[in-house]
DNA sequence: AGTATTTGACCGCG
DNA sequence: CGCGGTCAAATACT
């Protein structure tokens, strides 16, 4: 098989799982559109639970192909690591490893990360973070790293994910979703924490309307009182005690996800 | 008390 | 020697 040919097979099954992806939220959103209030919990978390495969797919078949250029174009790394030694500081990462870049207006992914580290990063107005997985004592690799991208005028994180999960992340983390009760069509991917919804007209003390909040997961996160990432900063800051807590997925069904298509698009011309 | 985050130090590479 | 990735002690939070 060529290069154009194995390129364009990985396209279909991308687009294939794309399709996958978007046809299970449709069902999703045609089932929690039902008037119907007791909808099967089970089949609501099982239909969240293969659209982020169908994500979860779709991104690793693309990083095991576009993987090298485009973290080399995206983040400006790549050419380094060849060494494995030991102690503090010591570069694993290699070309090979198993990475890929989105474009998301959330950080939020379904996993549980554990911050590491941040870095101020020369020529970035922000600096960048370090996440690894939670699941780190049970072996699994998982990194990413998250950094907010200055060009928007809206907050978009550019976010490099380095190996997948070897752990049971995507099991424990099974989203469960919750209907808000004054957004019909808003859901709430949690991991773990449970959601009261905080999309309250009344308590939105900003001027932005309800529309412009559920277009921003950055601004639903905002409202909360959980522990929130303070965009500028990059750092965790609390709210008050009452409230409660959103988590950053939220979206409406219709713009489903907060991946930026327009990145793939480079990642598929880096086929051709 | 246990867990997560912050932050300056440390380290290898170019 | 500067940069960026990681470590780990101190700190914050639950």
């Amino acid at each position: 098989m060529n290069e154009n040919n194995l390129h364009s097979s990985k396209r279909k099954r991308v687009i294939v799982e794309l399709i996958k992806g978007k046809e299970t939220a449709t069902r999703l959103q045609t089932l929690l559109q039902d008037p119907v209030q007791d909808h099967d919990p089970a089949l609501v978390n099982q239909l969240a639970l293969q659209i982020l495969r169908s994500f979860t797919k779709t991104l690793s078949e693309l990083s095991s192909c576009a993987e090298s250029t485009q973290i080399a174009a995206l983040s400006g790394e790549s050419k380094k690591k060849q060494v494995v030694k030991d102690g503090r500081g010591c570069y694993k990462r290699r070309k090979s490893v198993d990475s890929w870049v989105t474009v998301s207006s959330t950080m939020e992914d379904g996993c549980a990360w554990r911050k590491y580290g941040q870095k101020v990063i020369l020529n970035s107005e922000y600096p960048r973070c370090y996440f690894r997985c939670t699941h780190k004592h049970e072996g699994c690799k998982a990194l990413k790293q998250v950094q907010i991208m200055k060009e928007d005028p809206n907050i978009m994180y550019q976010i490099t994910y380095f190996n997948r999960h070897t752990c049971q992340e995507t099991l424990i983390s099974t989203p469960q979703i919750d209907l808000d009760p004054y957004e019909p069509n808003l859901i709430c991917f949690q991991s773990k924490v449970p959601i009261i919804s905080q999309m309250k007209k009344e308590e939105d003390t900003q001027s932005e309307d309800a529309k412009s909040l559920v277009m921003d997961p950055w601004q639903d996160i905002m409202v909360g009182s959980e522990p929130i990432w303070d965009p500028r900063t990059m750092m965790r800051s609390y709210g008050e005690e009452e409230g409660s807590s959103l988590h950053g997925l939220d979206m409406e069904v219709n713009q489903f996800s907060n991946i930026d298509y327009f990145h793939i698009d480079e990642i598929f011309s880096s086929y051709n």
